[in-house]
DNA sequence: CCAAAGTGCTTGCAATTGCAAACGCGCTGG
DNA sequence: CCAGCGCGTTTGCAATTGCAAGCACTTTGG
């Protein structure tokens, strides 16, 4: 896996360069890394730690976010899940609830994923999480149990202001 | 360098960890990494490459952008420089003298600040302020902000001890 | 013509990442 | 008491990062 997949953020990296009109020498001394390397991440042939993108972005004087989603790295944005939010600023959950709750949710959530996959194949261009395919441990139902047995409530109710 | 100022991202890894009452195992299991690799990482021993990085960032379910600047790696943001996008949006200017006048800019920048730096040696960690190419929705930042209220009052990090 | 300097690229090599295996420690329970 | 499980950690090791040195090519220009 060292090669294919990360040539969009070198061939990103070039295209910004060459518009900036500066070599790739320049644009390793202004970032601080040697040119031989910049030459490879540009091809593709290495695939740079965070602390080199940043010191690119900074010398291609360019937002390292946007070289950091480029990079798959931030994915795009996070899954703006309101029950994980819900969940996590419930006062009313322990620590432990708190996680066990969103592993449960979660695990659903990758359930659905993998069911919605397997009847449409369609793109789903930047989707990157390899091996996550595990199913609930017995631990977390177990934790489920009394928890279930004292609160009917199943919804999720979001209180978050929707405008 | 192998353990310069890696120390931060270590322990806030650790402390939202042990604040969602999950072991390292389980982390590490989560974020699709070692245990022993994550264990290195908590201590400051290693320092997680970005994909890492954003892996244990989906594992404890918070914002991959907060952990990047708390490992320094988006230390802050460019300095939103009016010049520097005046620079950039001059019609009037080749591609090859944008850079000039850029590099120019930013080497006064330098000295300024080495200058500032060698007068009052204070860092100011301000906090980070989405305004980039992309707005972030307040979604995104709603999301965020159990996270970011813990950092600033909810943590055992900052308490009333100053050195 | 050929030195000098520019471009990007290939080649070893030290240093680092990241992992599998295994250790010591505490707890549970037959 | 010892087997079993889970915790965090230590220890080699393969794979990778990132660099210095050097290659092949093109352009400048005395």
């Amino acid at each position: 896996m060292a090669l294919p997949k990360v040539g969009s953020i070198g061939e990103y990296i070039r295209e910004q360069r060459q518009q900036a009109k500066i070599s790739l020498r320049q644009l390793a001394a202004a970032a601080g890394v040697s040119n031989p390397y910049l030459s490879q991440i540009e091809r593709g042939l290495r695939k740079p730690s965070a602390e080199i993108l940043n010191q690119i972005a900074k010398g291609l004087h360019i937002s390292a976010q946007a070289l950091y989603v480029q990079a798959g790295l931030i994915e795009d944005r996070e899954p703006p899940s309101d029950v994980i939010s819900a969940i996590r600023s419930d006062k009313h959950l322990s620590g432990r609830q708190r996680q066990v709750l969103i592993d449960i949710y979660e695990s659903f959530r990758k359930e659905k994923r993998a069911e919605d996959e397997q009847t449409s194949q369609n793109a789903h261009p930047r989707h990157d999480s390899p091996q996550d395919d595990e199913p609930l441990p017995e631990d977390y139902l177990a934790a489920l149990e009394p928890f279930a047995a004292s609160n009917g409530n199943g919804t999720a109710n979001q209180e978050t202001k929707e405008g």
